[in-house]
DNA sequence: CTGCCTGCAAAGGGTTTGCAGAGCT
DNA sequence: AGCTCTGCAAACCCTTTGCAGGCAG
């Protein structure tokens, strides 16, 4: 990173929100975490939720996911890794086969880009929705065109 | 799909959107292709592309794709892909390296869920950015954390 | 004491929706 | 004619930002 200007104070806002996310396994969006923040500090604001998810994102202490969705998501979990999601209910899991780096030399030989990573998400029925689901969500899956 | 009511009119807009997309290579967001159908329809308004987007893609005439960055785009390309996106210009590159199947089957191992498809997305630089960016981007990638 | 950080509230960007009239079939 | 579709505008949801006071270093 260019610029890195460590003037991070340690406040409590953001000591919590990173103890919260730190804490789960799932994978927030801004107002799960401000939800669990409020119990342990009741004013604190979504803006400072914002504010603070985004800093310790650049800061690499947590992970802000490019997950399909309409909310921004965001990960403890910084290592990298895959994700899969449910298309019943939604909920996100951490994968953990480590990456395959094979993918990105397989398809450098074919591509003239320059390819610096990859994000991989796997799509289908977690084990609460399988039992259910089974038929619905193969229709959802066409309806969805998940590429 | 379950609820196939197929009363879909063949209207102006509605074939002029259909018609834009398909004709591009590119990945357009919503507000692109109503300046590419306002071109042709000066009076058609955003409501009516957002409503058919959805339908078109509902009717797997075009693809809604769910990657990373902030507003949705759409494919006329309806075939099973891979995209690249280059982090510095933001563009959406179609990849034609077939759909490495064996990733699910990988996967599927060592995960109780049931795999339904995958997404796989390459984030580099394109050519025309590689040149000037590589040293800028090489940061952003870390800020961007792109799982 | 400095200046980063906060709460609050308003603004912003993208998408969806209600309505009455227009246009397919 | 009947019902879907359209343009318009307002509503919505999520996220970002301006401001003045608060607090860490």
């Amino acid at each position: 990173m260019i610029e890195n200007k460590k003037n991070l104070r340690q406040t409590k806002p953001r000591r919590v929100i990173l103890q919260e996310i730190k804490n789960l396994t799932s994978h927030p969006t801004a107002d799960e975490v401000y939800d669990l923040v409020r119990k342990r500090i009741p004013r604190v604001s979504l803006g400072t939720i914002y504010r603070n998810l985004e800093i310790l994102s650049k800061e690499g202490l947590i992970q802000k996911l490019d997950i399909g969705g309409t909310q921004r998501r965001f990960d403890g979990y910084t290592d990298n890794h895959y994700h899969f999601r449910c298309i019943a209910c939604g909920q996100v899991i951490d994968l953990t086969t480590k990456p395959l780096i094979e993918i990105e030399s397989t398809i450098a030989k074919l591509s003239p880009c320059e390819i610096l990573g990859h994000r991989l998400e796997l799509i289908g029925l977690c084990m609460t929705c399988k039992p259910n689901q089974a038929k619905e969500a193969s229709s959802e899956i066409q309806m969805e065109q998940t590429v």
